[in-house]
DNA sequence: CTACCTGCAAAACGTTTGCAAGACG
DNA sequence: CGTCTTGCAAACGTTTTGCAGGTAG
């Protein structure tokens, strides 16, 4: 058993979540493939595995808040995708301005400096940042010709 | 006149937007307290002037397709603000987890270090970058103690 | 006067909820 | 076996749309 399967086996137990077929399709589906979906795509991407589209939201919910999982906002739209455990809770992303398409970031050495800044927002707002989320907009490699 | 209202003016003539009661209205919330709004307030706020929640989502779409104000989606709750016309297009807000309200966050030079970081991503992902958004979510001061 | 804009109400959309039937351990 | 979970359909809140009437220039 992989080191991550066993990580998320652990935190479904900590928040006391027990087995179902359905919770199981819908997580393999993060795991196998590590991109945000929405919740429609999610549905229709295991439709004939008969899972109902109040369970997708539930299913979602429940995994966001063991924190297994985190939510995109991109104006109309809402995304969840695989939550990093290791370290910094850095997520960059990128919509095209244009085709409208949207694109994650993984080069975590550029990103890493983007935390040191975060020190400063802290003090001056007299807060505790958990969670850091990036969303850029512009042209894409297509688009932008 | 102003500079910020001239500089409204000419944006609304460039995209050849006419003058109306309605649009005028809207506007001036934006202009008057430069704080974040979501449709159904600028509804409540403007209630007894007259104007539809229809023509506040086609005024908002209006306004934001040509630059005048900017979307940001949260959850599942979305605002508009005005947008900063002289400089860079960076916009920091804080959520807390805990209470649920939402921040900006203005302190612009320690955001300004954020940008230099943008070309990286702009190289790596070969796309051209015009706004950043950044959301910080985590405890505020009242909910950390 | 013409073209565009508006309010209204209905429709569309994404998300949530109540409930009876079913699955889990 | 009791409890928790599910699918369905109805309810909900937000956003969009069609249309007849009104407004701007």
């Amino acid at each position: 058993m992989s080191a991550e399967v066993e990580c998320v086996q652990k935190m479904l137990e900590d928040h006391g979540i027990t087995h179902t077929r359905q919770r199981e399709e819908i997580l393999s589906l993060f795991i196998m493939e590590s991109k945000h979906y929405k919740p429609d795509e999610i549905f229709k991407l295991l439709r004939g595995k008969g899972i109902g589209i109040a369970t997708v939201y539930r299913t979602l919910e429940m995994l966001r808040e063991c924190g297994l999982i985190k939510e995109i906002s991109v104006g109309k739209d809402r995304f969840y995708e695989l939550k990093n455990q290791e370290s910094k809770h850095i997520y960059v992303h990128f919509k095209c301005n244009k085709c409208g398409k949207f694109f994650d970031y993984y080069n975590i050495e550029a990103v890493q400096e983007y935390v040191s800044n975060v020190e400063t927002v802290e003090k001056d707002m007299n807060v505790k940042v958990n969670d850091v989320n990036i969303n850029l907009y512009g042209l894409c490699s297509k688009c932008k010709c």
